[in-house]
DNA sequence: CATGGTTAAATAGTCATACTTTTAATGAAA
DNA sequence: TTTCATTAAAAGTATGACTATTTAACCATG
């Protein structure tokens, strides 16, 4: 099946200097090498250097400036909610360190979502949440999880949902234990139009996660 | 003084496009122009252009595939936390359709901040929390205000509230009116260590913008 | 006529090079 | 020491050529 995505030279390079960054080998305010040395070290024209670069700058990760060079950005304008960041963050060393705080950013939003999801649902929703949740009943795998989880913020209808559901991966692919029960819990209550319960049972679901965490 | 960001033709030409998408002058799965016709139309080179798309692409507004062109990504890609795009969307004609949403998650977020504050806060927290609330009190205008949340999300500790700090000034600068007697409640809760009346007072702070918004 | 494979063309991706602009350092003059 | 011009390093821009990918038209074959 052939979706067999472009690689482009610039993704590559992208893909390995952003690590490099969020692991701290390139430290906050740390300078970068030249675009015409990076070029040289990776072996691709100093075309392919800038675009890495207009895209690493996209993310908050790095700034750029004439004569000086180009620096590490300070990690207050990284763009932690973006899926690249996020994903490449989670193959950190320290990626332990961000657990608690997207556990606390997750136990505000999603039981938020899953409110508004249990206010607004239509049969339609219903039936795809309920198909959801047979696939993870049968499957309890991450992706399932995602899936079933992504259904709840699209049914939420909050376009901002869809940036927090990256959140939502990472604890997935941290703690790979499914809480089947609370999010059976869950779909009955959004079904039955119960914003609080579902307020509940959403919250829960993050905190059985990290209670494995903890120790 | 001199603090004249320099301006790159690049991002001009994003600041050019990025409305056009954002807006809908650029429909959702729409193509754009090939670069080389784009770079003709701006008088800009090929280079500029796809620069350009590398930055909008990082954003998640297009997409590229050789032949087929760069077309505009779903927005269930668009990075609707970024910086850039939340501030240019601000200006958009149907900014008001995201009014709600981004009350919905400010409600969901600014509240937990708020509480881990309040239980996280140190001295110096605390000095310059009451600062911010002074200028506040003085000057109640919209930067004054940002910088009394930035400075209450830095306190939380949580890395990715700087992000969230984006929708914050997104309502700021929708309805200017701050509520000064809750962000004085909220100072003193936090002051005192007590996350759960913190909590309220923070919501309370969204709940009376929301309430002018309303009709 | 239908089917399927081949070819051709359009467009993004890459490279090399030259030139421009900005700005930090440097050093000379006041 | 301060100030101002010079210099040079690095990013920014322009251009043109070439490559790679893929759609779409085309043609041959059944």
């Amino acid at each position: 099946m052939g979706f067999m995505k472009v690689i482009r030279r610039t993704d590559e390079l992208v893909n390995s200097l952003m690590p490099a960054i969020l692991c701290g080998t390139l430290a906050e305010g740390g300078a970068l090498p030249s675009d015409h040395q990076l070029g040289s070290e990776h072996n691709v024209s100093r075309t392919v250097v800038r675009e890495a670069f207009r895209i690493l700058g996209a993310k908050g990760l790095i700034e750029a400036k004439p004569r000086s060079g180009t620096r590490v950005a300070p990690m207050s304008s990284w763009a932690l909610w973006d899926p690249d960041v996020l994903e490449c963050l989670a193959e950190t060393d320290h990626a332990a360190r961000f657990d608690p705080h997207i556990a606390d950013m997750r136990a505000a939003i999603e039981p938020a979502l899953a409110a508004l999801a249990a206010s607004r649902a239509n049969a339609n929703d219903l039936a795809a949440l309920q198909g959801g949740l047979r696939a993870l009943q049968q499957t309890p795998k991450m992706a399932s999880e995602i899936a079933y989880l992504a259904c709840m913020f699209e049914i939420s209808g909050n376009p901002f949902a869809s940036n927090a559901l990256n959140l939502s991966s990472w604890a997935c692919k941290r703690i790979q234990d499914v809480p089947l029960e609370v999010y059976s819990q869950l779909t009955v209550s959004i079904c039955q139009s119960q914003p609080e319960a579902a307020r509940r049972f959403a919250l829960q679901a993050i905190l059985d996660r990290v209670e494995i965490m903890e120790p």
